[in-house]
DNA sequence: GAAACTGCCGATTGGAGACT
DNA sequence: AGTCTCCAATCGGCAGTTTC
């Protein structure tokens, strides 16, 4: 994963020149349905890398580097558009080297696809100020996860049958003293393999929080799971699986998550960042027997 | 014929390590 | 500790090729 530094914030691209509803229409029209699909995965991911774009949707090329070509001339025309604009710096390679642009979606963007009807939930005015460093490295984590989902089931490893971000993966639930404690997973995934079909409460870890509170929300999806909400609603209780950028973390939290005695360790896991598709594949074993809340 | 794709090449950038 | 050099990765311009 890229670590990426912003020096600058072209909050002025976010607003734009006006654009007419006959513009946009015009707009619409000249746009291929990759150019489109393009525009829903930034929309959905809220931002993506040049990299994770060209991995979601320039996968077929004969060449990673005609793929990046590509992808860049894909970005450059809907970025002319006005329909999405990268951040203004892009620092900290995959290794050493410039990384790649962080895209995210314009306001005209947002207006052209809330147009078709299918993004309704998108705001009609999006944020001009600069996103927080925190807050960009968490969500490409997120994105990351959500690219490398999709190239393994493009690879035949699993199906996708759902995928929840935030905050539509949130859970509301009566806390044990009383009032409404909030469950908030980055990721809910549902998916096939074979003839099971497993259910996945995912946390992007990025090593910025200690184990400690690793555990504690650990504890709190115990709760959780002793309301019974998730077995009433479909039948089981999703797999909790912490996703780390590297095997000590991922060491690490298995062993604090393991030293921890009130929870029950069927439905927890611990997974390096690149052997999450394995692990989807093989499945956790998490369904709820019956003896469950 | 137009659009999309691809190959080649140079410019740019930051990380890593050597050097002072 | 600071500076310099090399290297890896990315981007974009240009022109040729392929596809529809």
């Amino acid at each position: 994963m890229a670590v990426i530094f912003l020096t600058s914030w072209e909050g002025q691209a976010m607003s734009g020149p006006r654009v007419s509803r006959g513009q946009l229409r015009a707009i619409r029209d000249s746009l291929s349905d990759r150019d489109m699909e393009v525009l829903e995965s930034i929309a959905t991911n809220r931002f993506l890398t040049s990299h994770q774009i060209r991995r979601l949707h320039f996968a077929d090329h004969t060449t990673s580097a005609a793929a990046i070509r590509s992808t860049n001339r894909a970005l450059a025309k809907l970025a002319g558009l006005g329909l999405v604009a990268h951040l203004d710096r892009r620092i900290g390679g995959v290794r050493s080297g410039s990384g790649s642009h962080v895209w995210t979606l314009t306001e005209v963007g947002s207006r052209l696809l809330r147009s078709t009807g299918e993004f309704d939930e998108l705001p009609a005015r999006l944020r001009a100020h600069e996103p927080t460093l925190t807050f960009l490295e968490h969500t490409l984590a997120v994105a990351e996860v959500c690219v490398a989902l999709t190239e393994a089931e493009r690879g035949g490893e699993f199906t996708v049958i759902e995928l929840l971000r935030e905050p539509e993966c949130w859970r509301a639930y009566s806390a044990r003293h009383g009032g409404v404690a909030q469950l908030k997973p980055d990721l809910y995934l549902v998916t096939t393999s074979g003839e099971y079909e497993d259910h996945w409460f995912l946390e992007i870890d990025r090593c910025t929080e200690p184990p400690s509170r690793i555990v504690r929300a650990c504890q709190k999806y115990e709760s959780y799971r002793q309301t019974g909400a998730e077995r009433k609603r479909i039948g089981i209780f999703p797999a909790v699986v912490w996703v780390t950028p590297d095997a000590k973390r991922c060491a690490t939290l298995r062993s604090h998550i393991a030293r921890t005695p009130d929870l029950d360790h069927r439905f927890f896991a611990v997974v390096y960042a690149t052997d999450l598709p394995s692990l989807i594949k093989a499945g956790i074993g998490s369904q709820e027997t019956g003896d469950g809340a």
